[in-house]
DNA sequence: TCCAGACGAAACGCAACCGTACCGTTTTTC
DNA sequence: GAAAAACGGTACGGTTGCGTTTCGTCTGGA
């Protein structure tokens, strides 16, 4: 009813920056079109959620042809699961060191939360039920909004464990599950705000004695 | 787009159950149909969400006509919400008692997933989106799939404080907290299963440790 | 210069859904 | 027995979305 069909790719057909294809007979594609529908898909399922945004509105809002949107994909699936797999990833990847783990981790959280809270969390609440229905969506999720910080958090809990900061026990895989699953609770379940009270809470409350112990 | 009048509710014109009421001229309603109509839509968003199910689906699923439903609710969000308001809680509220909080605690957490597993999460998964622009749809959500659960947790928690088996700084709201959103991270997000290995790891990595601090 | 193909815009037929209205039937009160 | 209202079923007009097609225009390679 809302993931279908097998996603056979539709694309480097005449894309602009090939260079070496034999021959491209007529006008090439848009790359730039391309984007411009991709990044107002993402935008509309933010907003509308997966199940209600249309092809129509997807059209008008990238001011793009529906023939411009066909010609490269089959559906509104497969064009939501590039779209989500294209994604803006902007890793800004700053992984603090103020000397101090607790406020590293704090810090860390801080700038995530910025990136993600109003950007991401949209789009997750909107493709929540399609991700239920598409395990590879599912995955392509997890990985895009969370898995991309545990590489990160596993670098300060080993910084911190080398300076002796934290006990060889800590386990940072834990601590992304756990601090991870605070944020998501709060973004999809509570509502409440993600702000700095928030973050210390976590941080203080649950992340420093999990790691201590 | 999804959630929008004001619910006037028309119930209460000429229920059975009334007997007081100075006359009723036809043919009452009848109340067995208006909880079919409603489990039916608790079905359907749980299983097509919300913003997919139609009237004419719900309509089908009850065996009820279209003018029995509109009859009674003015429209999808209104009959949505009541459902969720009047949802069946057989809490069965068992509260075991082991002589050991942590097998108390793993207890209560089996007896807990198996109802709501694959009951509530997939209603949680289809209402998500419609939580985020209904504040009164979501804190009812979150009062009947997670809150009821709350006073729970505090009893086993002083319990165990009493006893001495806990020190007087454990905190039964973090555990709630803590415990909730680490089961809703794994329905929603990871799709992993719930099992008790599952809850074997919640309970001795994170809230054994957590409230023994 | 020519032509294939991309482009935006618009319209198409088809299906689904909405909310209402009308049937004939059933159930209750007066 | 008559009036009133609920019931299941069905149909209606209006709207929306889908995926396709057609049109005239624009663009770049041969």
């Amino acid at each position: 009813m809302v993931l279908d069909e097998t996603s056979t790719s539709t694309k480097d057909v005449g894309t602009a920056h090939a260079g070496l294809e034999p021959h491209a007979p007529g006008r090439p594609r848009d790359e730039v079109r391309e984007q411009a529908i991709l990044d107002a898909a993402l935008e509309l399922v933010a907003e509308v959620g997966y199940d209600c945004f249309s092809m129509d509105s997807l059209a008008a809002r990238a001011h793009a042809s529906k023939a411009t949107i066909y010609r490269r994909w089959s559906g509104k699936a497969e064009l939501v699961v590039e779209a989500v797999r294209r994604r803006n990833c902007d890793d800004s990847s700053i992984t603090p060191d103020t000397g101090s783990f607790r406020d590293d981790l704090l810090a860390f959280l801080t700038a995530m939360i910025k990136v993600v809270a109003e950007e991401d969390v949209a789009l997750l609440a909107g493709i929540t039920r399609a991700m239920r229905l598409d395990p590879d969506l599912s995955e392509l999720m997890r990985v895009q909004v969370f898995e991309r910080k545990h590489e990160e958090t596993s670098r300060l809990v080993a910084r911190a464990t080398s300076r002796g900061e934290l006990p060889g026990s800590a386990d940072a895989d834990l601590l992304h599950e756990v601090v991870g699953a605070l944020v998501l609770n709060r973004l999809l379940l509570t509502g409440d705000p993600i702000d700095v009270d928030f973050l210390t809470h976590v941080v203080d409350d649950v992340a420093m004695p999990l790691l201590h112990r």
